[in-house]
DNA sequence: CCTTGACCTTCCAGTTACTGGAAGCCCATA
DNA sequence: TATGGGCTTCCAGTAACTGGAAGGTCAAGG
């Protein structure tokens, strides 16, 4: 299997894969004679890991310590538990974050009237601040 | 006022404070005579527009946008609302993002048991894909 | 046999928005 | 005068790719 038949397996761009072998995310791949690097079905279901994991937002530094215990047999379930705890812990306070954000632009935006006219409560509100500054 | 004061009166780091001046997106500062940059009242209003408008997530090339409408007196609150808008919508699609993943993670951990033993519903479902693949 | 197109290779650069650090000048104070 | 900040510039690194250039390889068609 070359790179791009694997990248269609596992739909990891042939690029990203090249870069995953770069930064050691993945061991470099065999080579055929003509250098054009080689895919077991291991290293397929090894990619596939790698996007379900990435799609979940794990960082590709987190993928390689999941990666890592899913080799291990004798890791502990407690362990990669944790990690998952950890990132939904960050995901949760990105989300906080992001409904912060919302919440002030729909309020602002609520109170803009959109039309022709210039005067802006948003601009207004970036010029002078919160009408509540702390 | 040097670049420390304004930084401390902005809540923007020095360090930025060059950084956008050498993408543009401020006007190079005037220099006292010894070469420091000197700020104005003005220059410190306009930070803090910068900086009001980053803590909403806009970006940066979006802020330049703001301040160009913030400029001109002949802008219509439409083409500022229009930006706003965008922007909520960015953001919600990504909230909605983060959701699904946040659901899809704590349904995962909720089933791993976390203790000394090896066995993990987490790298299972990394392995072998979704339940329900698609 | 040659060409064309689709792959593959490597390497360099660009993206976003900073941040850290080195080397060196400027200024006030004890 | 030594010291400690603050200021200057410039280079590099971060995260995770992505685009593109230059060039080798391979299979099919005329």
């Amino acid at each position: 299997m070359n790179i791009g038949a694997a990248a269609e397996a596992t739909g990891v761009p042939a690029k990203t894969i090249r870069y995953y072998e770069s930064i050691g995310l993945i061991p470099p791949a065999t080579r055929a004679e003509n250098g054009y690097r080689h895919y077991t079905g291991f290293d397929i279901e090894t990619l596939k890991f790698i996007q379900r994991a990435r799609r979940l937002g794990f960082s590709v530094k987190d993928v390689g310590g999941l990666l890592e215990l899913w080799r291990d047999k004798d890791r502990t379930s407690a362990s990669v538990k944790a990690l998952a705890l950890k990132h939904i812990s960050d995901v949760e306070q990105r989300i906080r974050e992001l409904d912060t954000i919302r919440r002030t632009l729909v309020d602002l935006t609520d109170r803009c009237h959109g039309d022709d006219r210039p005067d802006c409560p948003i601009l207004d509100e970036f010029a002078s601040g919160p009408e509540n500054e702390r």
